[in-house]
DNA sequence: TTAATTTCTTGCCATATGACAAGATTTATT
DNA sequence: AATAAATCTTGTCATATGGCAAGAAATTAA
């Protein structure tokens, strides 16, 4: 987590074009860009070849966001999205009342992105949240689409973070309705101690459907 | 709405094999075939072209599924995903004291299929049931699989469907938490007439997360 | 047509959770 | 360090929804 004298989001490039050529002092400095690239944990498990790294990691950008700034908010429309290396995010919608209510919780390693808005190019209905400073790796929708369709591998790898997401939501969806708010909590503790230990109850009572009020007595009963 | 007589689901194949080749009689029958076919109304919205619609209309085959039919069960893992032409049908899962939990319920136009079994190739959770005799449109995986990755509109187009499907789930989720019960089934009842009116009360309750109770009482009170 | 299922409604009571508000505690700001 | 702000806990009471069970209504099977 960054802190304090961070540079801000407008500072931060990286100047990757520099290492796309030839010689082999540059192959030697892309392959030491590669290893020590925060990416390439999220790039490993798929088919990606080293030479195809070469060609997406120069397309994310390193950018830092300080507590409280937004990444998105309702009514743009989303044209790039963003992996989080470190730091925690929250999405939320506007309920007809005017509450807010937490749609997504995110820290290290997750995807940031409101498919909805970047594939039909519609204003999003979320509003994204940096709740502690945060380093963000960004990617612009065109390199995006345009590494979609000329890279088979990175195709399958993006259709499986986009079928996960929507895995991870029908399985949270379900549980909200089987489970009851006391098993939703315990879930979450065990699947994102993170999030659990760093992001305020009220966001998370919110997650999980229910008012922080209630959250807070069934952190009691299970301390009990 | 197929009923009585119709033909078992083994027995329906579509002949089409026979139309892809290049006299003009041919391309008379290929032009007709796809206009008249039903998922002309299906892809008709996205930029794919007659050409391309001559290649993919032959893959998908017409089935007809008989009312408590499964077309797929806990356990199996899906190779191939429907359109559903005609009849309602849901899915539900099986919570940890064995209700049924109703996931989606799904009627003509909609795509039936299990992102994260057929594309990660693990069991499914779910269990896929016709509600009524059915007509549906199907698709072996290879065959999509193939199409999504030569065919860039197909691609898109099927993109679409993905994020589409994504976007519903979300929006459900959210007025799940943020709408109570009355306002969900009022919903509904307004974006999806045909379920409201055809689908036994109990499975509706479930997908809205409440008991057939609650509904009949919810019923009770809109009408007065 | 009659019987058997399935579906839907309704009553009674229990309970999980919400709404509101007051304090306590922690964190941020000056 | 002092003050302010945000966060978390806890009490009281209200209410939406659930659990169960009985009966009515509709659909299906014999």
């Amino acid at each position: 987590m960054v802190k304090g004298t961070a540079p801000s989001r407008h500072d931060v490039r990286c100047k990757c074009q520099d290492h796309r050529n030839k010689s082999n002092q540059k192959n030697k400095q892309m392959q030491d860009y590669i290893d020590k690239h925060f990416l390439n944990i999220v790039f490993k498990s798929s088919e990606i070849s080293k030479d195809e790294l070469s060609l997406i990691l120069p397309k994310y950008k390193r950018v830092v966001y300080q507590k409280n700034d937004y990444l998105l908010a309702e009514g743009q429309i989303e044209t790039k999205y963003w992996f989080v290396e470190s730091g925690f995010i929250r999405s939320y919608v506007m309920d007809t009342e005017g509450n807010e209510i937490t749609v997504n919780l995110y820290a290290s390693g997750d995807v940031v992105i409101d498919y909805s808005s970047m594939f039909f190019f519609l204003p999003t209905r979320e509003n994204i949240q940096v709740l502690t400073d945060c380093v963000c790796w960004e990617i612009a929708f065109e390199d995006f689409h345009e590494m979609f369709h000329s890279i088979p591998n990175y195709r399958e790898q993006q259709k499986g973070l986009l079928v996960g997401s929507y895995y991870t939501l029908k399985e949270h969806y379900i549980s909200s309705i089987a489970d009851e708010a006391k098993d939703r909590y315990i879930k979450l503790v065990k699947e994102k101690p993170a999030i659990a230990q760093n992001v305020p109850l009220k966001y998370i009572a919110s997650f999980l459907g229910i008012t922080d009020t209630s959250l807070s007595r069934i952190r009691k009963e299970i301390s009990n």
